[in-house]
DNA sequence: TCTGGGGTCCTAGGACCC
DNA sequence: TCTGGGGTCCTAGGACCC
């Protein structure tokens, strides 16, 4: 058996867990530069807000509705999650960290329990020690517990928490899951599968998985199997990333090429901050640029990729190489909205292979990152930093309705006032 | 005026080998 | 008029996830 347990609409309870006045209102978290709905509450769910929703277009609904919108604040949702699953993988030694808000427990074995009393249990231990409120699904395929949590989230007479025991249950339940909701199954595939009246996951479930091999792919036809219940999926062990991203929308657009190169300078030095922690070298990066694509104004986009000598963890050459290929790709005349550099390839700092005529620059400035790193940890992101990076930061995203970081800063921390 | 930021895997097709 | 059969590796693009 597998357990799929998911956060309810995890940014939202994170802001509600320190500021109780959110309970019970519509709340809805946007993406970075303020842009879109990315989180909401179940009540901004009933007034209509769709995921990815521009916010800008809704503004009506938001006055109406006196609806709480929030900028998204990663450093508190990345440590709320941190206790949420510091908890929930206490409840097995095998287990898959999935997402932000998502993790699968292992549980061979287990069918004959009562699942459903133990769900609660884990619902209500969760509840009490991070105030997070929590779905839990079983099933005997990932995908099926999937499907199980489907329930649970959905139906409140469930109480958060939903078990297949045996096949003989499933059948009739998924009849009652969209086809697009099933776990695998995206919008594009959905289509496919409404054409030649696939509609639900049962009728997904009928099909024979060596027919969809061949129409579809090998990843559909193990979702076929997976509902059928066949586990094709076993708990995967975290790999460190092969490819590091940062990038973000401009909170201006941007024409000049100073501007613009110390924007590209700042996402390479974070991601080589990740690409550190995570211990690898990356053997080459990818540096794009581009016009806003919802503007008439004269639309510009490119990217390129270049390899490093030898593979690295050093900022200075990753800076270096993100500046040079920003030079290859920038057109003056035009207004960028966006940017991001890519570490491409990235290797255990174990495996790289050295190389007899090259001098070996791996561990070149080593010390000075460490220290570097260190002292960004323990004193904040930006005490240290490269003057590539440039002070005034034009390129800033918006973030107009930013909560503190609670959990992570001294200076930010909540103040009760006792009366 | 305002439209996110991260990831992974699979497949088809081209280049190349003998 | 007629032009083989078998492989590997790499990359771009498209699908999916949150």
């Amino acid at each position: 058996m597998f357990a799929l347990v998911d956060c309810n609409n995890f940014y939202v309870s994170c802001e509600r867990v320190f500021n109780p006045n959110l309970e019970n209102k519509p709340v809805v978290v946007l993406s970075n530069n303020d842009g879109c709905v990315i989180a909401r509450s179940n009540e901004a769910k009933a007034i209509g807000f769709k995921m990815g929703d521009p916010i800008f277009q809704r503004r009506d609904l938001v006055i109406k509705h006196k609806v709480l919108v929030f900028s998204s604040n990663f450093a508190l949702y990345g440590d709320m999650s941190n206790r949420v699953m510091a908890l929930l993988s206490r409840y097995s030694p095998d287990f898959e960290i999935y997402s932000i808000d998502e993790i699968f427990l292992s549980y061979d074995g287990f069918q004959d329990w009562n699942l459903l009393e133990y769900g609660k249990k884990i619902r209500q231990e969760v509840l009490q020690a991070v105030h997070i409120p929590i779905s839990v699904g079983f099933g005997p395929t990932k995908t099926l517990a999937k499907a199980a949590n489907y329930f649970a989230k959905r139906y409140p007479l469930y109480g958060g928490v939903f078990a297949f025991n045996a096949m003989t249950e499933v059948k009739d339940k998924l009849r009652h899951i969209p086809v697009e909701n099933v776990w695998g199954i995206g919008r594009k595939w959905a289509m496919q599968l409404n054409q030649i009246g696939i509609m639900n996951a049962y009728d997904l479930a009928q099909m024979d998985a060596t027919m969809v091999r061949k129409q579809f792919n090998v990843v559909m036809a193990k979702t076929v199997l997976e509902l059928q219940g066949t586990p094709c999926l076993g708990i995967e062990e975290v790999e460190p990333r092969q490819n590091i991203m940062v990038s973000r929308s401009f909170g201006q657009k941007i024409t000049d090429f100073h501007r613009l190169r110390e924007a590209v300078a700042s996402f390479a030095t974070s991601a080589s901050v990740k690409l550190r922690a995570q211990q690898s070298f990356a053997c080459g990066l990818m540096v794009f640029i581009r016009t806003s694509p919802f503007s008439t104004e004269p639309q510009y986009s490119n990217s390129i990729v270049l390899k490093f000598v030898k593979a690295t963890a050093n900022s200075m050459v990753i800076l270096k190489t993100a500046e040079q290929g920003l030079k290859a790709i920038f057109r003056t005349g035009f207004a960028y909205k966006k940017a991001g550099v890519i570490l491409l390839d990235t290797l255990l700092n174990s495996i790289g292979q050295s190389d007899l005529f090259i001098e070996d620059t791996k561990l070149q400035n080593e010390s000075l990152m460490t220290t570097m790193d260190a002292i960004n940890e323990k004193y904040g992101k930006q005490t240290v930093y490269f003057a590539l990076c440039g002070i005034q930061k034009a390129w800033s995203s918006r973030q107009d309705r930013k909560t503190p970081r609670y959990t992570t800063c001294w200076q930010e921390l909540l103040v009760v006032f006792a009366k």
